[in-house]
DNA sequence: GCGGGTACTGAACAGCGCTCAATTGCTTGC
DNA sequence: GCAAGCAATTGAGCGCTGTTCAGTACCCGC
């Protein structure tokens, strides 16, 4: 063969990020092979590198979507009802996107890369990490803008956490009924903390 | 060659774990291949398989000595002092045993098996979750044992997060501080649900 | 309709995990 | 002290991987 232009780049693109993130969420990581990925649409192993500069690359691409989905997913529970219902609405929504796509979210973080993240990739983490800042904000007032980014920062890992255990099948419980705990946790230590004594938050 | 006995299997078995830790530790999973590890040791690739079922089983034995190093790192922290001093010291120690061995203790999470887990697996990785039980039982009365298994598991896997998160470089913070601010809302809101309202913890 | 440029292929390379026949040295029975 | 047998180890080799690249066959502008 020679050229085709069936498709342009960019639908190139396209095609092969939808081929593996059907691959990665139907069967894993070790599937997502340049050959498998090639053949399901109809292309080569060799033209992939014309369209991503290797596997990492490719890779990188997909966890790029994979967060803009998990944004979107995240994105609509910060809306109405007082905070506590709001914090929970968020977790929620985000450990049913892990559960609903446990290969792909695992993808973000079990890849272990040889090259530094590009500049692209940092915004989208923040963007889905933001989520949780605008959600806590009226807890804090404007003066307290550093300790609302720590705590949001701080419930972000500890949900993190409980969503990789949960998919490794080491929690024996659900991380719903965890996440729970630790929203009841903090909301009635900041309480305590914010309110009544001098400590900040 | 033929036969050599150089080592019993029991010494070949610590032999390669030993090389294969050294490998990860300095330059991660991707490094660690049979054939390296073979030549590190003074023997040919083929007889890893004497003494390992696979690449697979290697690691999750590797993963099982990590576990026993990150118990003992860690299972000293737990005597004397009030509850929240303890738990911070403990959750230092966790935080600085990944600081150490960050490749190390990320194989422990990073490495998705094709096989189900042997049975002398989790009985480990309890056995490091259980320090975290017994630091909180002073806080629990005898009848809220599963109130204490719970919150136990709730600062574990949220300690677990912000050290993933941390190893990733998305944290932008030290996890040492937002572990203090997790363990202080924590035990402020435990006196407050606990103490005050007949709520369960 | 013809030339130039390029998208694509397919063969090839090095390295991977893993297997197994062949080998070679140790060990045991005599 | 020697032979026979056993088993630990090798090394070649299989099928796979990511990646490269010369060559080709096609599209497009002229």
């Amino acid at each position: 063969m020679g050229r085709r232009a069936d498709h342009t780049p960019e639908q190139l693109r396209a095609l092969v990020l939808d081929a593996a993130r059907k691959i990665v969420a139907a069967e894993g990581e070790r599937a997502l092979t340049t050959r498998r990925i090639a053949q399901d649409i109809g292309y080569t192993s060799g033209t992939l590198y014309n369209v991503f500069k290797d596997r990492d690359d490719l890779i990188l691409a997909l966890n790029g979507a994979t967060l803009d989905e998990l944004f979107a997913a995240v994105s609509g529970t910060a809306r109405g009802a007082d905070v506590e219902k709001r914090l929970r609405a968020l977790a929620r929504a985000y450990i049913g996107f892990v559960r609903a796509q446990p290969q792909l979210w695992s993808l973000i973080f079990e890849h272990s890369r040889a090259t530094p993240e590009p500049d692209w990739y940092p915004p989208k983490v923040a963007r889905v990490f933001g989520v949780m800042e605008e959600t806590l904000a009226p807890l804090y007032g404007e003066a307290a803008r550093r300790d609302c980014a720590q705590a949001a920062r701080m419930l972000w890992a500890s949900l993190h956490g409980m969503c990789v255990l949960e998919s490794k099948g080491a929690l024996a419980m659900p991380a719903t009924t965890l996440v729970d705990g630790l929203i009841r946790h903090f909301i009635a230590g900041h309480e305590v903390l914010a309110g009544g004594g001098r400590r900040k938050a």
